[in-house]
DNA sequence: TTTAGCACTCAATATGTTCGAGTGCTAATA
DNA sequence: TATTAGCACTCGAACATATTGAGTGCTAAA
């Protein structure tokens, strides 16, 4: 379909238009990256990469500027370049439960430390999905009538809400509860919340309506899927071309601002595990048509992590690609060093 | 000092200014304020209030517009219209504990609700003072190698942290250890500290290292002044006019973003309890030059709470006073109603 | 003390000109 | 046949130059 040196041309192209931002002539390729031929002859291949959609020019008399096609075939190219390398992979998740500050610490972490590297915006999320198990439970009393329910999940994300009981279960009935539901540990919250009922029904029937309370945080806490999720500095998005515009710059904002909207993009992208680019208006959110998605997603036992960097669609894909795989690689190390060494920040 | 006329003249301007955002001329304030007097009357007005410091021209030829001192004039003169009225005051602080997500839901939706009545940013804060007090702990086992520190202080604060601890400590010694430190719930933690560091030496002493963790995370929970800060939408600092440049966006977003900066800033104002306003560069944080801060404090039992209102210096007053009154008085009701009737959004 | 009138100022807007990078096409060349 | 040099053409960016109009300060009359 593309001849060797279309491509050549092309992936030229894309290179330097993501260093300079700006729209690249037939001269510059032919001085700069194919130095054998001249500008007339990459002129020629320019208007042929143009008829198959893969270039385009904002205006006569322009420059060529890449389209999102041909940002496809210059990432799937870096892509396949990074699957050649020996892949660190694997069981990064359950290192982050190990953060002293909890899964919520390591997210928190790691999002902004892809900030850094990146140069754009880091995200880090954990979505539980519907199979979420319960691992530990506790109530503790706050006050007279105030108590607090404590969930710890399987995959150790916790959760607490403080709950208005005017009635007063003792301490030892509560403990009971607790202690009926840790046993039933690692299996699915529908079979444990049935046998709970029971329990409740037998033992406690006066406090059931208190208790109903109870049941119902339980159930908007373990039910469908839920994402807890993260956002490094957006300070980097000032010093971008690209979001000098207000325009522009909101309508990425808005989209980093309401984590609802956010995460059922994650959730749409990171279903599959591993690494993923999503370029420009592959991503069909309104808004987002000038910003590309890296992201990656891995699954265990009931809970996906995923790691992401958002920034233009022109962006630096090699170095972003390589931010996230140097976190994936030292999360491990993350409650130790509070940063890196702090490469990786020599753009403009 | 000022003539009635005068002051007459400066707060019209003020008003004027306020709502339009433009240098306001003689003839504006001649046709829709003092009618009786014609623009040249207006004119000399205002050249003295010039001279006095009160009003600026941006050029020659250009219209007026308020220095800070004339906000802090027209300000005062809001905040005394204020004082006659029947303020709600007072024991608002209790309120937020009986949120169902406790207190960090609690500000997170007023910070939220603010942002939305005011159409600027809202911002809710608790600091614990440096006297803050323990009311209960608990550990709960997370696996064999983890536990998870649980701690509420008096307030309703709740803080929860992972501990790694290699050894293993059997369940009731834990439990002993909790009942141990919630006897003296109330205490200052500095005697709790104490008393607690001889009951693990003498009954402890071989878990004393691990131990000396726990000890480290709670010192750094109750130790100095913290501060938990939540901040509401942004997205309205697109509308304003102030803010289309983006440079003058980046400054005020960026002390937005850092939690740090904000909280000492917060820290720094909030001290005397009640509603105060802070405008422009009579702050002195960078890059705040051009905004200001209304800010409400309350400090109650070693906690001190701070609903704000940050936007340009050209901010609507009286709607953000207003806002922060009507969200102080429906604090209680946040549980229940999601949201306001939703007036208040009739701007621009 | 107030006001009408007038000359003056200056940002914003519109209009015109130049400049240069880049293209497409054609004809000569390897 | 593939490549390249040459040339006319296009069009945005940058700059310079009027034009407009809101607003001022000052002065002299009411």
């Amino acid at each position: 379909m593309l001849t060797e040196r279309q491509l050549e041309v092309l992936l030229s192209v894309v290179h330097e238009f993501i260093e300079r931002g700006e729209e690249v002539g037939s001269r510059t390729i032919s001085k700069r990256y194919l130095k054998g031929r001249s500008a007339a002859t990459i002129r020629n291949e320019m208007a042929d990469l143009e008829d198959m959609g893969y270039l385009m020019q904002p205006h006569t008399s322009a420059g060529r500027v890449p389209t999102t096609r041909a940002y496809r075939l210059f990432v799937d190219a870096v892509l396949q370049r990074r699957a050649h390398e020996d892949r660190a992979g694997g069981e990064w998740t359950g290192r982050l439960r190990e953060h002293r500050d909890g899964v919520r610490g390591a997210l928190a972490r790691a999002s902004e430390l892809l900030s850094q590297l990146s140069n754009y915006v880091g995200m880090a999320a954990v979505t539980q999905l519907k199979q979420a198990r319960l691992n530990k439970i506790d109530f503790v009393r706050v006050d007279t009538s105030h108590f607090l329910l404590l969930v710890i999940l399987d995959g150790g994300v916790v959760h607490h809400r403080v709950i208005n009981m005017p009635c007063d279960l003792s301490q030892e009935t509560l403990e009971d509860l607790a202690r009926k539901i840790n046993t039933m540990s690692g299996y699915e919250w529908s079979e444990v919340r049935e046998a709970l009922q029971n329990y409740i029904m037998r033992g406690l029937g006066k406090y059931a309506d208190s208790c109903r309370k109870a049941l119902e945080e339980l159930d908007s806490i373990l039910a469908g899927e839920q994402t807890t999720l993260f956002t490094g500095s957006l300070s980097n998005l000032f010093d971008i071309p690209d979001f000098q515009d207000i325009g522009r710059f909101r309508a990425l904002f808005s989209i980093l601002e309401q984590e609802g909207e956010l995460a059922r993009l994650l959730g749409q992208y990171g279903k599959k595990d591993g690494l993923g680019v999503i370029i420009g208006e592959e991503n069909q959110a309104p808004g987002l048509e000038g910003c590309s998605l890296v992201l990656s997603s891995s699954s265990t036992e009931g809970t996906r992590t995923m790691l992401g960097v958002i920034g233009p669609k022109r962006m630096n894909y090699e170095r972003v690609i390589a931010a996230l795989d140097r976190v994936l690689c030292d999360i491990e190390g993350l409650s130790e060093n509070p940063d890196g060494e702090g490469d990786g920040h020599d753009q403009r």
